[in-house]
DNA sequence: TAAAAAAATGCAAACGTTTGTATTATTATA
DNA sequence: TATAATAATACAAACGTTTGCATTTTTTTA
């Protein structure tokens, strides 16, 4: 081993060709201030030394690091990784990084990420709620603090005060049960999740509704709230559910893909069939529900551009500071029912 | 709106309590050096005015960003997800956020990914190379430059000289299909992934391995390496298959979890029964094995382990800078056969 | 060809920390 | 109670950029 290399910088290229850092850096810019020829030189000179950048340096000069930092729920939801997919693709597109955390379904957690996001490592941030999030003032303390942010999923709307995308959640639901009924079902199943979750209730809601509309009995051992955290255990919760239920649903409505997939395959495995027996609708559409035979209808929930979305309302942002006139946005995504061999 | 909100730095508080910014600094980090009074007052302040430490400030002064960047393929294959996870919470434990970036399976993607990495504004990195990738030198260049880097997965070994991680493709493979011929199977069909890669050049020279040691007649009809880069082509190309073959294998084995899936559903919508007919074997099995009905048998490859292993790798080289002594590692994780109804 | 205008470059402060060393205040020692 | 030892604090440079303004060089104009 023999000297630590040491990383180029433009005091290095100013001294090698005898001029100052400043016109270095400008010149690297391609500054029209400084000479033609001496860009050349400055240019052919910090690539032969191996210049680079440094992105820090850059950062607290500027006090941008064009990154965004990203907090949601959990990694292993495909939901959560689409959306990040098409959060990191509009990003891109406009020069931002994404800096992805998960607040593991903790308030606690939640709140850590955000207050670690307030250092100044990033310009914004984008934040999906979990289901322990009933207080906002950490919300609120970011916003006061005038660093963009923008919510999307799980919001209750009424405390949020910040741009936030979601999707039609009730209606999506209402479709897809009305349409369970006017095929002719009657004792029409609801998995859903978590109780305290945002997206759940309105599920769960336009359930009810659509139910209530066309006086379809609601029987509460149809009903079937899960509320484990870990995929693990969700195939666990929906084996107890149908052990307990004494006469088997002509429909099951479920409230994500992969409540519909264990569902299907606690039905066949008990001997019944699908469609024939029993319908089944999953929701969210990321894949999976294709290719299970029989493939499963689901509620096609528009996660990637839901993530492009999230992620152009928050470059609105960080390229309007403090905009006096900034009205809080809130946009709302249509879901498609999509059709397949389970109805 | 009234003045732009400025943030609270040292100096802010420095003023107040009349002391200097060293001080204030020192008190923070409850150094001894400052009387414990002192100390408590500037915490005290601190507090009250909402001083939040600027990261990238402090980045600067200390050389470190806390920061690992990930370079993975793509987002849209659990694999890497679950292995970043594992990075994840690795590098968290260790006090190291992490920055993930796509490649979307292109060298030039990946070379451009390795480039911003040199910035300075991570103090590692982890990546995963592409199909595409057969020249090194960008990996060697980060090497030249003392950053400190682990590859996993797809790696070549002869021409990389950095540390990393792999699952023992090869022989994964070859026990899934010695067990399958030990079944008694004879047709044996390979389903493979893009030629290029080199853990499916692994995977497919385990199934020859396994094939030739048992004299098992090996078919070009029944070989086939997937080329599409997209999910959304993986099953038409599964179908052209299928529709090509004379006679169906008795048994198929498949490079990873979804071509197992489509295969399982296309010999299903065909009719044959599985296993009775036909015996199918997945890879990764990352969750949707277990939910397929019947059930798929799978090679488990630990990913969540992988991640956190590589990040280990990685946390290890960061904290022993530019040591002469390391050696370069090499770190193989085993694989097991897990058994469902598919066989 | 000297003065004015324009172009090119340089100086130095700023971004908000950390930290080695110097300085000042306090306590202990004789 | 002066002095030495120690504790507490302050100063200032450093991290690598950017950028407003000052200065120097070159070109244009009369």
């Amino acid at each position: 081993m023999t000297l630590k290399k040491k990383r180029i910088k433009l005091e290095d290229i100013a001294r090698k060709l005898n001029i100052s850092i400043a016109t270095v850096s400008r010149a690297l810019d391609k500054n029209p201030r400084v000479k033609l020829s001496t860009q050349e030189k400055v240019l052919k000179e910090a690539k032969s030394m191996g210049y680079m950048p440094n992105q820090i340096a850059k950062s607290l000069s500027s006090g941008k690091t064009n990154i965004i930092g990203v907090i949601i729920p959990r990694y292993d939801e495909p939901f959560f990784i689409e959306v990040c997919r098409g959060i990191d693709r509009y990003a891109r597109e406009h020069n931002y990084k994404i800096l992805i955390s998960s607040s593991r379904n903790s308030f606690e957690f939640e709140r850590e990420n955000l207050i670690s996001f307030e250092r100044g490592l990033v310009d914004g941030i984008i934040l999906s709620p979990t289901h322990e999030t009933e207080t906002f003032t950490h919300i609120k303390s970011i916003i006061k603090k005038g660093i963009p942010i923008v919510l999307f999923d799980n919001i209750r709307e009424e405390v949020s005060g910040a741009d936030h995308v979601l999707i039609e959640d009730d209606k999506a639901s209402f479709d897809a049960v009305e349409f369970l009924i006017k095929k002719g079902k009657k004792r029409i199943a609801f998995i859903g999740g978590i109780k305290e979750k945002k997206v759940f209730q309105d599920r769960f809601k336009g359930y009810l509704d659509a139910m209530k509309k066309y006086n379809i009995p609601i029987y509460d051992e149809l009903i079937l709230h899960c509320d484990s955290l870990d995929r693990e255990f969700e195939d666990a919760e929906i084996q107890g559910f149908f052990n307990e239920i004494s006469t088997i649903p002509d429909a099951i409505f479920t409230c994500t893909d992969n409540y519909g997939l264990l569902t299907m395959k606690t039905i066949l495995k008990r001997g019944y069939k699908i469609p024939e027996d029993v319908c089944v609708i999953g929701f969210g559409d990321l894949g999976l529900g294709e290719v299970f035979v029989p493939s499963m209808t689901c509620i096609a929930q528009p996660s990637f551009e839901m993530g492009q979305k999230v992620a152009e309302l928050l470059v609105d942002q960080l390229n309007e500071p403090n905009d006096v006139n900034h009205r809080k946005k809130v946009i709302k995504l249509k879901t498609e029912l999509v059709l397949r061999d389970s109805t």
